[in-house]
DNA sequence: CAGGGTGTTGCTGAAAACGCACCACCTGGA
DNA sequence: TCCAGGTGGTGCGTTTTCAGCAACACCCTG
């Protein structure tokens, strides 16, 4: 939108922390942006940024200004989507957070099976940890996400919530590989790959503690950044899945369910920004995954 | 604002329904207006307004457009506010919509009081009628209003309510002038000004009903417009005021109450748009005014 | 004491917006 | 029937705004 292209670069400068690195995202020169954003701070006579040595940094009334410019954004991208949808062109865009410790082979069927039914609609999925699902959601930068176990922030609404299992993950010839399923005790000797804090690792160290057991990781990342060390070694990684994933998202590995009596089974949140309405294309999404989620926690 | 001049040229369209006579409001050239709008609706790749020989009107992607707008320049309006505020000057505006059948002699002494201690708050106020109410809080041309009995809306709010007394406006030298109290019986004789159809209006054809009295006005208008008729002639006017107003705000004439039994106190609201943020001063002055009304509530 | 990072500013040319005059069209009334 | 007054739309010359370039002053880091 060419109309509000001033709040979009706001935004920019505030996501980038610098004006020169923001102008370079926005494709346009580090003094036409740095002019309007002077005239703009004139215009509403009071500064929206800090000037640091080192970049800019958000000033109290730039925030305030910042929370209006996002609402505008989204709250026009939102008014495009109805307008498309009412000339009947099923148009719009999606933007999705997803827990990066999730399998997400059950999610993908769902925006294929969207796609489908309305090829004209685009995707983006942000892999995304726990701590940035709030802020994600407050900045506007997503329109929902999928997270396992998420702390209740008051500004946050859960859509749906679905059970999960805690799978084990490993090359395919690993020596556990092949087996229908394991307990926890049994992994514990081999190098572990932990996911950084979060919901999964609060599971796991729970687990851990309750056979007095130390977790030490050999490595500590979200899973799909682990492939290279999960491949190589003899190394377990961990991630949750809905009952009707089966695959790790990684080539040559295989998963095997952990033995429900010793890991508590985490549920996986479907949130967005309470209040918000999402765009037509969004909501009607938000709605198909509603049901999928309903789907999944009637058969467990 | 001047970055969001595109908004309020397109709210002033919609309220003007032609190109031409809001260009004349904001002081630019019909070309120049047209051609804003043409680029906004090349850019939205849809017609904000129907295109009518005798004008314009909106179209329901216009419909959606100008809701947008108008929450994004009221929305700037507030964070403008806050900004100001939290600087230190307490500046600010607010616009008022108050009943036409309502005298405004407490009102006024309220902004009085306020202007008193904020000097750089403005005021705006809007004599409503009740229908209009609705559609000004909605459309963001009001802050919020001051009505009697208003008509429940599911999108308006009421901030707090104080009883009210109907009166009867006459000449000074009218032969019920001096009276210190009337019964509505007595009024009938003479020749009535009575409000459109509204909530002052209902009260007195309920009350007429009761004595099997049909109403036959002399005139159907609201009491300020009435004023020559009310001096010149022998006819009586219908006002509500709260317990602490005396004046009926027309020079020369005289206001006397009306025997409460056989007419039903009004109810006077302050409402608002449900769910939406004042500006800084707009909020405080309402927090008086929800005082002054549970002060009035409370006398009687 | 360089070197690379920051925000800022004169200057110039291009692009966008504006105002004017004019067109085509419809409506209402003499 | 025709004309006056209203509407939205458009070509064109002018004005204003804006972007890009280069350079400056500043600060931190190595």
């Amino acid at each position: 939108m060419r109309h509000q292209i001033t709040l979009k670069f706001i935004d920019a400068i505030a996501r980038a922390g610098s004006i020169r690195r923001a102008a370079e995202k926005m494709a346009i020169t580090p003094s036409a942006l740095n002019r309007r954003l002077l005239a703009l701070e004139e215009e509403i006579d009071a500064q929206l940024f800090e000037r640091m040595t080192t970049g800019v940094r958000l000033s109290a009334a730039g925030e305030l200004f910042l929370g209006h410019a996002r609402r505008q954004v989204a709250d026009m991208e939102r008014i495009r989507s109805q307008i498309e949808d009412m000339k009947g062109a099923r148009r719009g865009h999606v933007s999705f957070g997803f827990d990066a410790n999730l399998a997400m082979e059950s999610f993908a069927e769902a925006i294929g099976e969207y796609r489908e039914a309305h090829p004209d609609v685009t995707f983006q999925i942000e892999r995304i940890d726990r701590d940035a699902t709030q802020r994600h959601l407050t900045d506007y930068r997503v329109d929902m996400a999928c997270v396992i176990q998420p702390e209740a922030y008051p500004n946050l609404t859960t859509l749906a919530v679905a059970p999960a299992n805690v799978v084990a993950v490993m090359e395919q010839s690993h020596e556990l590989a092949g087996q229908p399923s394991v307990s926890f005790n049994d992994l514990l000797p081999h190098p572990l790959i932990l996911p950084p804090s979060g919901s999964l690792r609060n599971l796991l160290e729970v687990a851990a503690h309750r056979q007095d057991y130390m977790l030490r990781p050999a490595l500590e990342c979200e899973l799909p950044f682990a492939g290279h060390v999960l491949k190589s070694g003899k190394a377990i990684g961990f991630s949750a899945n809905t009952s009707m994933d089966n695959e790790s998202g990684l080539e040559g590995t295989t998963v095997i369910p952990i033995n429900q009596r010793d890991l508590a089974k985490p549920n996986i949140h479907l949130v967005q920004l309470r209040g918000r309405t999402l765009s037509v294309a969004a909501s009607r999404f938000a709605d198909r995954l509603v049901q999928r989620f309903a789907q999944i926690a009637g058969e467990v």
